[in-house]
Parts: C-alpha cells; structure tokens; sequence
DNA sequence: AACGTACCATCCGTTTCGGACGGTCACAAT
DNA sequence: ATTGTGACCGTCCGAAACGGATGGTACGTT
C-alpha cells in the first residue's frame, strides 16, 4: 500500500492542495501556466499517477457524470500530511538544467565562424519570448493579494532569465570574451 | 541505415569530435567534468548511443586488446557532416530547468512559516558550492589559450548561478518581498 | 602472492515521454 | 433538426531514458 513518491508525486499532491479537488485536465491547466515551467510534466503522467496517489490513499477519487470519463481527485488527511513532511524537508535532490543551446555553444569550435553569433541571435530573441511570457503572468496574478509564494518561483524565473538574456546580448555585442569579461565577480559571490 | 538524430546523439559526436577518438569510459569522464552540467547524461547511454551511432555510420568503431572489452570510437566524414549541419541550425528545441526547490516554494504556504527560509538558507549552500565548482574548472583550464568556446557554457552557468545564488540570498535577508523588488527592470529588457 | 583501487562494460527492470487516437460537450450557423 | 466547429477531456502504447546492480580487468603496493 505504501508507494514511493517522487518530486512528481509531490507536484500533483501540492497543485491540488493549492486548487482544491481537481481532475486530472484542470491539472495539466494550471501547470501548464505555472510550475510546468520549472517541472515539465507530460499530460500523460498527470492521468496515470493521482490514480497511482488515489491507490496509496494520499487521495480520494470520485468518478463522475454521464458520457464523460472525469474523475475528480482530492487530498485526504494522509496526502496533506506527506506533503507538509516534504515541505518541512528543505534538502532539493533534484536540480537539472537541460539546454540543446549550451550544447550547441561547447561544440562551436567544430562548426564555421558564424555558429556562435547566430546561435547568440536565436537565443536573445527565444529568451525574450520567455521574459514576455514570464510578465504576462506576472501581470494577471500582480493584482491578487497573498500571491507573494505563488509569484515566487516567477519571479526566480524572471532573474534566471535576465542573466541568460544579458549573456547572450554580450556575446552578441562583443563575442565570448565580453561576455566571460561581464560575469561578475565569482571570489566576491563565494566568500559574502 | 538512417536512424533520428537525438540532441544526445550530438552530445557524442560532439566530444568525440573535440576529443579525438575516445572510449565510451573516456567519454563519461569528460561528460562529467563539463557538458555534463547542461546536459545530464547516465553513463549507460554512454555505451548504447555510439553503437547506435556505429551502425548508422556516423563513428566507426574499433574493438580492442586482451581481456578488455574496451570500444574505441572515431568520426566518420558523415559524422562529421552530420555534425556541422546541426551546428549550423541556430536553433535549440530542448531547454529545460528541473527544480525541485522551486517545487517547494511554489507549495510553500502549504507547510508552515519556516518553509521558505530554512528552504533559502539550503539553496544558498547548493549554489554556493555549485559555483565553487565552476570556478575550480574555471580556473583549471583558465590558463590554457583557444579555450574560449569550451569555457563558454561554464560561463553562462556562472551567470545563471550568480542569479539563483542572489534570488535566495535576498529570500534570506528581506523575505520573498525583497527578491520580488531586486528582480530587476523587466520591461527594459523586453524593449532594448 | 594477496590486496586495494581505479578502470571499464553490460544488463535489465522500471519510469518517463510524447504523440496518436478517440470521445464529449456547448454553441452557433444553416 | 442537422451539421459544423472548436474547446474540452482521457487513454493507450511503443520508444527512449534512467540508474543501479553486477562483474570483470589492469596495475601498483605491501
């Protein structure tokens, strides 16, 4: 009966914890518009593990209506509690970062001159694209009081992305060297 | 003959390319020490993927001496073709971050009020130390001329680093309000 | 000769992935 | 009334990725 649950257990526990009973498409919704961007989550998962979660007991599924197929899951006692135990836990086992461009940029040397500075104009354009997506969230939830945690994980978003931006726009503007020239200082940042 | 090229498959090429005919062990060890960090890779497709790559005709392999069952693979001229024309589009279809400490400070104000600072202070340990590491990696190969495009990803992970490193730190000091209001100017970077 | 340790390769059960497919509902146009 | 359309919704399944367990080799040290 006792399952082992993995950061994506975690994600579907906590997502309807914030949302209150939801089926499983209101789920793939909102982590679509929200923490998707920092968990990618096929839809397909997000079908398959409330019901392994249901059968451990962590939550309660009530089938429904007519035609439709839609089953609607909430937290029991049992599934809030092994989600206040994760929170409590602050250790984050998993941290990857998964980018073809930084693959593509170690490998430059073996490519023509122009590799790095087209790749440098396709990645300022893309990472913009992810700071206007980023704003307009941030736009629609700004106004709601108590967002602060919520907005949080954006906002981190946000500072992730403007340094990506700003890399990219260095190499752009004056090559690999400006860029490195522009990091910051690394012996500061260690020893605060 | 004609298999689907995966970002990993580049990953291959790529390192053999830069390395010059390499084992699959070879392969790792280098993986590990630098690509690895954009590009999580468990070694056991260290040893299926160049086979793979092998049959299709991209490497040509060599198997070896005694008792080894040790494989050592080289570039084809349609390896390295195959190569250079991915390296010629600019474009990047993967990019991925996978947090799970931003998993929990999404679902922070489902545990109780230490959640996000016990959080911070972890996380500003965890890139702390992954900042340590780029910088003895920096500093190893720092000497060494032409080296830019290979320090390059190093770089840019420093300045995403950097980024999380002071997110957190601010979390730390003035709560998720202060990281909200050092986030930098947004629109100005959407408008440059 | 025995030991320790780095080096090296494979296997295999499990999990994840993502796309193809198929169905339902609400509403509007004909 | 019928058809159309687009959003809504759920499942399946083959393929790929994962990662740990296992077992062997080379070589220097004691």
């Amino acid at each position: 009966m006792s399952i082992n649950l993995t950061s994506s257990s975690y994600l579907v526990l906590g997502l309807i914890g914030l949302r209150g009973p939801s089926s499983s498409y209101q789920l793939k919704r909102a982590a679509d518009r929200s923490i998707g961007y920092f968990w990618p989550f096929p839809h397909s998962q997000l079908y398959g593990e409330p019901r392994r979660l249901a059968e451990a007991g962590l939550l309660a599924e009530s089938a429904e209506s007519g035609g439709r197929r839609r089953r609607t899951y909430s937290l029991t006692d049992k599934g809030r509690e092994a989600l206040r135990e994760w929170l409590r836990e602050p250790e984050a086992d998993v941290y990857q970062i998964r980018d073809e461009a930084e693959l593509k940029l170690f490998f430059s040397e073996l490519g023509d001159e122009s590799t790095v500075r087209r790749l440098a104009e396709a990645r300022v354009a893309f990472h913009r694209g992810r700071l206007a997506e980023f704003k307009r969230t941030m736009d629609r939830l700004g106004g709601i009081p108590d967002l602060e945690q919520r907005l949080a994980p954006l906002v981190l978003g946000v500072r992730v992305e403007l340094a990506s931006l700003a890399f990219w726009s260095d190499v752009l503007e004056g090559g690999l060297a400006a860029a490195r020239a522009r990091m910051g200082d690394l012996a500061e940042a260690l020893t605060d």
